[in-house]
DNA sequence: GGGACGATGTAT
DNA sequence: TACATCGTCCCT
């Protein structure tokens, strides 16, 4: 399986977003390849986007945000979920919330979800700031999308008017996307 | 040193 | 709708 090229994400962040649905998300653990092709995405534009990590500013977690496109910055939530983004530069990232699992995973693991998906495919803070054309973690070419749904961002209720912008993304038939 | 707060998931 | 659980950020 071939990676994506790294500048694969060295676009508009909304565009990143969209582009990714479809494509395939691998991460070998003890060389065998867990893969899930990527359902549902939500775009973070940097430090103006009261949604977005990096608008806190720039610190250790965030640093990887702002360095060049094609990273993974991973981050753990309530202290117990990590989530995986494509990072774009500029402090922005692209959150992957949803994968439909393909390859991998194990009997009865889920992809719908931030933190599903990040625990189905051993996705911890210990890939934080890896690159993504490379293994063990990167993207590869999927089945494209033929319809994309549009939605407010999920759980970003605190960030005032960017709360109501419609920057997550799905794949309008696919069974994998998260309730959100 | 300490407290508030999550880009969630699961059980009730 | 409650709550588990801990890294990060800032000292309100």
């Amino acid at each position: 399986m071939k990676p994506l090229p790294r500048g694969f994400a060295a676009r508009d962040t909304v565009e990143v977003a969209r582009a990714l649905l479809g494509q395939l998300l691998v991460h070998e653990v003890d060389g065998v390849a867990r893969v899930g092709r990527i359902v549902e995405t939500e775009a973070y534009l940097g430090p103006h986007d009261l949604a977005c990590h990096s608008s806190k500013g720039r610190t250790a977690r965030t640093e990887v945000m702002f360095g060049p496109p094609g990273y993974a910055y991973v981050f753990l939530v309530y202290g117990m979920h990590h989530c995986v983004n494509v990072v774009t530069g500029q402090g922005a990232a692209v959150l992957i919330r949803a994968v439909e699992p393909l390859e991998g995973f194990g009997a009865g693991a889920r992809g719908d979800g931030p933190g599903r998906l990040t625990r189905s495919m051993g996705i911890t803070r210990a890939q934080q700031g890896l690159p993504l054309d490379l293994k063990p973690l990167f993207l590869a070419r999927g089945r494209s999308v033929s319809r994309i749904g549009r939605s407010a961002r999920i759980g970003v209720d605190f960030a005032g008017s960017w709360a109501r912008r419609q920057l997550r993304f799905f794949d309008a038939q696919s069974p994998h996307v998260s309730q959100g």
